[in-house]
DNA sequence: ATGTCGTGTTTGACACGA
């Protein structure tokens, strides 16, 4: 099971290249942030053909997430329950026995601004619902654009702007990981292939000045199952592309719906 | 060296967010 992620940076702009992409690459399940559109502009049929179902939760100019799926999704979910939030950041839901989160993270904009109160309270937020979560969905994973670097290593020398890479933006990501949500990037590493954001300006991918912010995190009861992690910076190279490039985790199908699909 | 995008409006020039 094939799942990424990818923030594209308006839907409207790169559903061409979405549409290549998912041809070229048959994930089962894509991700995305940042679709810039309200929900009547999503473009379900295009994606219908092309052999998805959408879960969306859209605004207008700015965020907006989705789900793509070949297999049925269940209880769709948007927001963070009891986080009163305009802004649409997060849409979940269950597919092939997986919690499938899609989430994007607030940017912050800078370490005095409201926006960075913003995102800590955000990824509180988060960190608490999905403590919760995991309870009830063992099986879950959480991909997005997270606006955090994590290491050092994710953090390409020329970045100088202490956003994204700051003690408390860390500290949260941790807290992710201490509920139990595994970074399955380090078995599988590449390292000549660390960065997922490169900015337009300067011409950052060029001289690959990139940052490691946008992350697939797994549960550990989906520990054993992971074959395979990867960044695919193939869009990132093409004509008019995102400043984000694809992430995908690659899931063994569980024993139990091998064993399912056996007796079908 | 805030240098590029995408969106939206006070629309073919700027404001904003990233």
């Amino acid at each position: 099971m094939k799942i990424a992620t990818w923030n594209v940076n308006s839907l409207k702009v790169r559903l061409p290249q979405v549409l290549d992409w998912l041809a070229t690459q048959s994930p089962d399940v894509l991700c995305l942030q940042e679709l810039k559109m309200e929900d009547a502009a999503f473009p379900v049929e295009a994606i219908q053909q092309a052999g998805y179902q959408a879960a969306f939760a859209g605004q207008k100019t700015y965020n907006g997430v989705a789900i793509l799926s070949r297999q049925t999704m269940h209880d769709v979910q948007i927001g963070i329950p009891g986080f009163e939030d305009p802004q649409k950041r997060l849409i979940c839901a269950s597919i092939q026995g997986i919690r499938i989160v899609s989430a994007y993270f607030p940017n912050g904009q800078a370490l005095d601004s409201d926006k960075y109160l913003y995102k800590l309270d955000w990824l509180k937020a988060l960190t608490a619902w999905l403590k919760q979560m995991l309870q009830i969905h063992p099986r879950l994973v959480l991909a997005g654009d997270f606006n955090i670097a994590p290491c050092p290593e994710d953090v390409h020398s020329s970045w100088k702007d202490p956003l994204l890479t700051s003690p408390p933006e860390r500290a949260a990501f941790q807290a992710l990981l201490d509920l139990g949500l595994e970074d399955s990037f380090h078995r599988f590493a590449k390292p000549e292939n660390r960065y997922t954001w490169w900015d337009y300006r300067m011409g950052a991918f060029r001289r690959n000045a990139g940052l490691r912010i946008d992350h697939i995190l797994n549960s550990q009861t989906l520990h054993d199952q992971v074959l395979d992690f990867n960044i695919d910076r193939t869009p990132r190279a093409l004509e008019r592309p995102s400043d984000h490039t694809p992430v995908i985790l690659t899931l063994e199908k569980s024993a139990l719906l091998r064993l399912r699909n056996n007796n079908e």
